[in-house]
DNA sequence: GGGTCTATATATAAACC
DNA sequence: TGGTTTATATATAGACC
């Protein structure tokens, strides 16, 4: 968003992508809080990083989610 | 995010409140994908909406989601 | 890894079609 | 409802702690 426009794919550099990814999955948690707040919806987000992970948002209790940790992606 | 600062709370007139949720769930989701793209990670975001739409990113087939609809929110 | 700062890219509310 | 436009609020990359 800034020194040059963001091109939408894999950021090799490790770091880089490591804090990428903490700043990114706060703004996609804080805009489906914002979301579900103003237009009074249900809303779930899961996010499971490469290093196992998982991050998770909602608001509901109706919601039941899981994961293949042995799937194939 | 113009004309006035917006205020998180539920948006009262339901024409305002439709519109708002189909731009930001569009906001949203591009947002999700571009989350998994540059940080190679396993995303998904589900959204019900009041009128019992289901709206739904995922860019992996590890996860399973289940929504109990008779559930209490 | 988690904050702060700053410049700039994006998202988006309102209005109109 | 679904685009388009436009003005402005936000998100965020990079640099630094």
């Amino acid at each position: 968003m800034v020194r040059g426009k963001t091109v939408i794919k894999r950021i090799e550099d490790k770091t880089r992508r490591q804090v990428t990814f903490s700043k990114r999955r706060s703004g996609l948690f804080k805009k489906a809080r914002e979301l579900a707040v103003l237009c009074d919806v249900q809303i779930g987000v899961l996010v499971f990083s490469s290093t196992g992970r998982l991050y998770e948002y909602s608001n509901t209790r109706d919601m039941y989610i899981f994961w293949n940790k042995d799937g194939q992606g």
